[in-house]
DNA sequence: GTCCCTATACTCGGATAGCAAGTGTCCGAGTATAGGCGG
DNA sequence: CCGCCTATACTCGGACACTTGCTATCCGAGTATAGGGAC
């Protein structure tokens, strides 16, 4: 099991774009460079996030994307979902149904008692990503980053939007 | 996000491993032949147990696998685990580190706090896999399956051993 | 009848191909901007 | 000087190759068994 990279990307950026100023927007190329990563694919995966209405694009210059709802409203699962997709990581292919002890449709009238085991784990996986909001991640950053980088932040910020 | 489809098959077989009468074993094959699954593929996820010293292995005539300790005493984690490995789902690339704001290693004394949050949420899923047991399992199948498909499972079981 | 020996056949174990999904990239459609022109 | 128009350049959006890891398979090494023979 691994998660996409996407998601760590795009937790990132939406947590970025939470710290912009409405209405600007920041386009997906600067994004890009202010994390390091190859900006095709980082736009593949805001994209998605647009799909979702967590973000929402601008077109034309002084374009690009910003948040659709404060960043109160927005939870971390939103996000993972959106990238990774909402599928259950773990799927029932119904072995059970096979073999020399199968009995047809009807003797199966609830799911398998280990993917409902499995299914509750990541409902509480779920819960605790559902916990927390981009606003937390920004205050948590707040509190944690250095000075420094910080500062540098801001700098390229202001150069960028000049 | 998906989880091996070994998972599944792993621990469908560790539950039916629990049902037979120690000290007898039963084959790779047969268990394939129950789940109606490929028995060489299957073979190697029976390895990764038998590695993780969950089940063991007995070779020669009459040999086979079986359970290494009691199935109260095997979680549902340790199987998931054994299979699909210890590392986390999210793995954090620091992406902060790089681009325009980076500051040098000391400037992170802390593990990115999303990376800690995706973790978390790891631990809670690991948790609730950790609360059920292989026991627990049966006990669910004992109370769920349907009867025709118990003796019918009952009658193959039968007819290998014999 | 009992014990030992040997050949057998069955088991596991790791090393080897094939495929799907995630990874990475590109180019085209659409649009707000900015400059130039006319009034 | 002000307003309108047009050309521009920038943005997003979806469609196209490539690589990693899961899926699937095979054959070889080791061993407990079962049968036969000797005592």
């Amino acid at each position: 099991m691994k998660i996409s990279e996407g998601v760590e990307w795009g937790i990132h950026c939406v947590t970025v774009l939470a710290l912009v100023p409405p209405p600007t927007a920041l386009p997906a190329g600067r994004l890009a460079e202010y994390h390091g990563v190859p900006p095709a694919y980082l736009a593949k995966h805001l994209q998605a996030l647009s799909r979702a209405g967590i973000v929402e694009s601008v077109a034309g210059p002084k374009g690009g994307y910003r948040l659709a709802r404060p960043a109160r409203e927005i939870t971390m699962l939103e996000v993972v979902v959106a990238i990774d997709g909402s599928e259950p990581a773990f799927r029932c292919t119904e072995i059970r149904r096979r073999g020399p002890s199968a009995v047809g449709p009807e003797g199966y009238p609830l799911p398998c008692g280990i993917a409902r085991a499995m299914w509750a784990a990541e409902d509480a996986w779920r819960a605790e990503l559902a916990k927390r909001t981009i606003a937390d991640l920004v205050m948590g950053i707040a509190v944690d980053a250095d000075p420094v980088a910080v500062e540098k932040a801001v700098t390229w910020f202001g150069e960028v939007m000049r």
